[in-house]
DNA sequence: AACACACTTGAACAATTACTCATATGTTTT
DNA sequence: AAAACATATGAGTAATTGTTCAAGTGTGTT
């Protein structure tokens, strides 16, 4: 993305919202919790991701096993697999040639469901 | 992102794995929804609009509000708000020259709170 | 040791994206 | 009607990102 900052000038009704934004900008978490969860949800913004979080949702699998699963190269998996596991996501086991990938703990499930009951919502 | 696609060779593991891969895909949900899931992570997938949504979540406010709040332009904002509109995140209602911004329903804080609860684990 | 397999990694490229700037629209005030 | 304000929007741009391709690492087999 690009830069942010610059002086802003404020609108003119000021004086009317100035307990409102102040309120607001007393209540709001830390710059830093806010773009951690940014980062977080950023993992989630992609359609590979979310289909391997739920392949490993229903069943631990190899590399090549998803690559078969989603119809994609063992490359462009284990990329997006590298960022999973940055996001603390997944976990990975070893067993001879062969890696094994799993879901790290249970909050991705109730994550996606989280999201699933808004897009059903939003589809009345 | 880049196109996806090619027939991609099944590694030779296929037969040990075979019973995996079947059970995982007839368990996911339909391409379609995993796409619209994605797109729905991906509009929190940016630290201005989780501000934002943050924001609203605490009170009802306006374009040039949001803006001072977060010290961005009132054009950068209104971008963003136009992105959270289409994604059934945010409403608005006009009041003369001013127009207000709200959330749209409440599942927003529920995302955020899952979000938050995988980050608080992440920092142990 | 040489080879094959499963996976990882770095560079390169196309597509996307968040912002800025300039301009347009809609509303109120004069 | 003209001017001022709040907001929206389109084009342009720099930064980011997901995939491909080629080359690398690690493990088992011959």
């Amino acid at each position: 993305m690009a830069k942010k900052i610059q002086p802003i000038e404020r609108c003119d009704s000021d004086v009317i919202h100035e307990e409102i934004v102040n309120k607001v900008r007393e209540k709001m978490p830390q710059e830093e919790t806010l773009y951690d969860l940014a980062e977080l949800f950023k993992v989630f913004g992609d359609s590979t991701r979310i289909k391997i979080l739920w392949a490993l949702d229903e069943s631990e699998m190899c590399v090549c096993d998803i690559a078969f699963l989603l119809n994609m190269t063992q490359s462009a998996i284990s990329h997006q697999l590298r960022v999973l596991k940055q996001a603390g996501l997944v976990k990975s086991r070893r067993e001879g040639k062969i890696v094994f990938y799993s879901l790290e703990d249970e909050h991705v499930k109730q994550i996606f469901d989280q999201g699933l009951i808004h897009i059903s919502e939003e589809s009345k």
